[in-house]
DNA sequence: ATATATCGAAACGGTCCGTTTCATTCAAGC
DNA sequence: GCTTGAATGAAACGGACCGTTTCGATATAT
């Protein structure tokens, strides 16, 4: 598992960041999320594993938040407008797509801390909260799809539909009831699919 | 805003835990909850502005999660199940008053923080699943009703469509944004009407 | 009267905080 | 080629909080 690369020890490369540093400790980050945790995310901890000294962490991130944020930023994206012909299905597809990356991937731990630490710090809450707009706009091109296609009725906002069913998901993310059972999964996204019918 | 009572200092009443202790404890707890949020949160801060001995409260709390429960149990609780008539007016009703009480008392703050909490500790996650999935069982009985006026379809989950309206109103907790607009929140349960809609 | 359990205060070793000091390494500028 | 200066990792600092232990004082229960 760990690389011989990693165990040399990295030094200065003269008057400029060392990137090899600078991947070391993202990526010992995510891994200290994955396995332990926010509890278990400290600027110590992550210095111990990637070899790095706590005044390099320091010097390029001004707090564990933006650590965790900058963590956050380099996970892969989940598509959140798939286009499957109809609403109920991109629903499905957008919730099925959304529980599974958060489920078997390392997407879920970085998420769950990134919304914890934002119940603590204003910064991380606002950054969240702008990202978070931010995709729902995007996402809400499912219903404007379907308003084209007179299946959603006009009344319907929709970056607001798109946030009720993501506020679904985050509700599972938190309460750590991401198994849940294909059948159920449908009938969430028929009931979100009949919600704005015409 | 300080009363003199606390500020004598309490002692021992024998061989029996001292129900101002106990008192001035969780009031404490819940005050730093909402001046300072979970960051400020700590035990040694609890007993310092509760008067009182850290084993006093490590005798009775096994953990700072266990404190933050007590807290959590002692908040007044919101109707989830008003009975307004009809099901969009029910649904408005559960929401606003989800989002008022969450926004004006001290509930928003306590509870941001056990959902914070729980995404670090598995006892924590534990105890708010379990008191979630009572609660939207309990407040399903909105859609219940309206099955029985026939304005909900038979294939809703009653228990599972309030899981969706209170995801909402967790999401804007979480993301601090309780503040909105009537009209906004009322399209809101006007979509979710609709959604269990026969 | 004695035993027992509680109370608040104080101090312990340990962890992490954010910062400072240090010797080393190497790019940039003269 | 030589000097300057910034970045690197290691080590140590004072401070905060952790969870625990010790302590003397208190008052119920037996």
């Amino acid at each position: 598992m760990k690389e011989k690369a990693q165990e040399i020890r990295r030094t200065s490369i003269g008057a400029q960041r060392n990137p090899q540093s600078q991947e070391a400790i993202l990526q010992a980050a995510e891994e200290i999320l994955v396995e332990g945790g926010l509890g278990a995310f400290s600027i110590e901890a992550v210095a111990r594993r990637a070899r790095a000294g706590k005044p390099t962490i320091y010097r390029w991130w001004p707090s564990k938040t933006m650590l965790l944020l900058d963590v956050y930023h380099r996970q892969k994206y989940v598509d959140i407008a798939p286009d499957t012909g109809s609403v109920e299905g991109d629903i499905f597809q957008v919730l099925h797509g959304l529980l599974n990356f958060w489920r078997t991937e390392s997407g879920g731990a970085v998420f769950r801390s990134v919304i914890a630490e934002a119940q603590t710090n204003p910064d991380a809450c606002h950054a969240l909260g702008a990202y978070m707009a931010d995709r729902y706009r995007q996402g809400g091109e499912i219903f404007r799809r379907a308003q084209k296609r007179g299946e959603a009725a006009d009344w319907i906002d929709p970056g607001q539909a798109m946030e009720l069913i993501a506020s679904f998901a985050w509700h599972r993310l938190l309460t750590d009831r991401l198994d849940i059972k294909e059948d159920e999964l449908r009938r969430v996204a028929r009931q979100f699919a009949n919600s704005v019918k015409a």
